[in-house]
Order: C-alpha cells, then sequence, then structure tokens
DNA sequence: CCTACCGATCGGTAGG
DNA sequence: CCTACCGATCGGTAGG
C-alpha cells in the first residue's frame, strides 16, 4: 500500500476512503462512486485509493460492508437493552426512523438506494446486498415472532406480511424525505407504525 | 435526422429508441442508459441515436415522459370507467399491482428507480420525476377526498397519511419483487392495500 | 503512497 | 441515417 506509512495511518486512510464513499454511494450511488472521484475529494492519486481494495467491485463490497456496520451501530446496538419482543420491535423502528432523520448519511437510505441500482444485475455486489436484507428481516421476523408468542400482537399475526408492513413504511419514509424533501415523512412513518405496532 | 427516411420511419425509430431506453433504465437505471449501449442494442450508430434527441439530458427526459405515458396507459387510462372515490382508488391500486406483478418493464417500476437514482441530485431530470410524482400523488389525494367526502373512509382520515400508505404498499412490493424475487410480493400488497381499502 | 501510463468507453461534433 | 473523429474520464497497471 504504503511504503512510508505505519499500519495505524494505513488504516486511517482506509477509513477516510469508506466514509468519503458512503457518503457518495448513498446520493450517487455504488456506480457513480468513481475512483477519480473518490481521488480528488480526498486528496489523493487514483493508484493510492485503488490500492487499498485492488478493484473497484471490492472496494464496492467494503462499502456495503461498512454501511452494514454503521446501519448495526444506528440501530440494533442503540436499543440492546430493550426487552426483546414487542417493545424490542417498537425500539428498533424507532431507533431506524430516526437514523433517517437525523440524515446519517446526505443521500439517505444506503441499503435502499443500492438495493434499487443492484437489483437488476448480477454478481457479488448483488448478492452482499441482498444477503444483509435477509439477514435484517430474519432479524426483525424474530422479534415479531416473540410478539406473537407473548401474546403482544394478535395470534393470527402474518410474520411474513407484518414485516412487509414495516418495510414499507421504511421506504416511504426515505422517498419521501429524499424525492420531495417532505418535512412532515418522520412523522408519517412514526403515525405509521404506531397504527401497526400496538402499545 | 435521416435525411434518407420519411417522417413516418423517424417516428418509429424515435419509439424504437424509446422502448430500448425504458427497458434499459428500468434495471440500469437512467445513467446506466448510455448511448453507445443503446446504439449496439438498436444496430445503430451512436450520432444515429443521439441525433433523435441532441443530448443524453435531453433523452433521458424524454425516457421519464415516455414512462409517464406508459404508466398512464397502464394504470389510470385502464380504470377510468369505474365510479370516482372509494371505488376508483381501489381500482387504480389493483391497475398498479397488476402492472408490476406482469412485468411489463424487466427492472420493475421504472419511477422507483428513477426516484433513488436522482433524489440525490439537482437538474431537469431530478424536477420531472419529482414533478410527476407529485403529479400523481395529487391524483391520488382526490379520489382519497371524495371517498372520504362519501362515507366510504372514516371521516377523521388523513388524506396525506392515506397516500403514505399506498405508496409504502407500492414500494415494498417492487424492493421485494426485484431485490428477493419472492413471489408472494403481489399477494402481501394486496392484503395490505385491502386493509386499508374497506370494501 | 506517488507518477506515468494503458485501452476502453463516455457524451458529443463535423460533414456528408 | 452513416463514418470518422474529438477531449475527458473510466478502471486498472507498472514501477518506484
Amino acid at each position: 500500500m504504503s511504503p512510508r506509512n505505519s499500519v495505524l495511518e494505513t488504516r486511517h486512510t482506509r477509513r477516510r476512503i469508506l466514509d468519503r464513499s458512503l457518503a457518495i454511494a448513498s446520493a450517487e450511488g455504488l456506480e457513480g462512486l468513481t475512483i477519480g472521484r473518490l481521488a480528488t475529494d480526498l486528496g489523493m492519486s487514483k493508484a493510492g485509493v485503488l490500492g487499498h481494495f485492488g478493484t473497484k467491485e471490492t472496494l464496492q463490497l467494503a462499502v456495503v460492508d461498512a454501511a452494514a456496520e454503521l446501519f448495526n451501530e444506528e440501530v440494533p446496538q442503540r436499543v440492546r437493552d430493550v426487552p426483546l419482543g414487542l417493545p424490542r420491535l417498537r425500539a428498533l423502528c424507532e431507533a431506524w426512523v430516526s437514523h433517517l432523520e437525523r440524515g446519517v448519511l446526505p443521500g439517505g437510505c444506503f441499503f435502499t438506494a443500492a438495493a434499487t441500482e443492484f437489483d437488476g444485475r448480477e454478481g457479488p455486489v448483488r448478492d452482499a446486498i441482498a444477503g444483509l436484507n435477509t439477514l435484517w428481516q430474519r432479524d426483525l421476523r424474530l422479534h415479531v415472532q416473540r410478539a406473537i408468542a407473548a401474546g403482544d400482537l394478535p395470534g393470527d399475526t402474518d410474520p411474513d406480511q407484518f414485516i412487509y408492513d414495516i418495510v414499507g413504511i421504511m421506504l416511504a419514509l426515505n422517498h419521501f424525505q429524499q424525492l420531495q424533501h417532505d418535512p412532515l415523512a418522520t412523522s408519517r412513518a412514526r403515525r405509521a407504525l404506531t397504527r401497526l405496532l400496538p402499545a
């Protein structure tokens, strides 16, 4: 990578590249993220950037990973002390809304952008995005099932239908926020979630 | 354009370009739609393609227009005989689901793809997408308001919240269909809509 | 980490 | 509608 830099500095540079990549990719997509643009933004050479990842696809995979890590810190980690089942499910959704409300990434939800961009393609990047999506939905389903078992949700609740509804609410939030700049988007999301998740 | 072709042939070529563009753009995005790719697919030269539009941006705007026209034929036009208010709203949503179910475009909903791709940018293409979105939602709102006035929806219904919910259901349909290839996506959408729109 | 390249492709133009 | 170009940028490599 760099014959002059220490391991620590190398790691720090990699982090800088990934942070900038997340910001760019959330707004312009994982293809709009070009090595040249990244190099200019960071005041580096293209070869310097690419040296950390080898190929653009490896960079894209690293960015997807970094996005998953960020989401994990922003949502599940923040509510890990909340009791399992319905309370946890409610807390997860609220943390999710709050994450989008705070505009952590300039282009809104990274995974919505990446999923829409790559759902019509093939390859490891698409697979990584779809896989993380599946994992997250499996996690949500677990809490829905627990809530049903505890009697906090009606016994005839269809867990997958329930997750479908939650995902729809979150996709709509991102949509109204990013495309229409609608300041009421988050309160609409919260209202829809309150209706879905009884107190 | 073409000194050898008649006006009719020219119009036909333009139509061919737009049809192919819609297919490409729904799957690969409006940026992934390149002049060279389009020319190869259609067995034309790049200059031949570009001659119909002048610039790529003009082509993109024409594609957005063509997508709006297609959606109009596929959804509102098909249910224009259904009584206004709740019946019409239900028919519109069903035609919308059916449009996505039939996979009219290979990449799913053009506007979901285009909106996600351009919501972080500026310029006439973004404005066109956002404008059409606003128009369509205004149309939906009209029917919601009529349904409320007719007593077919509760008097305390918030029209914008209602539209938010519908949009979420449709976005989730496209999401589960395109990313997860979930064959149950359409039936989930219909179930969610049935719950929202009383019979 | 850099400079200095490479072939391929981008959007677009000139001229017929 | 075509051929034949243009400069700019793409991802990527060689070599230090």
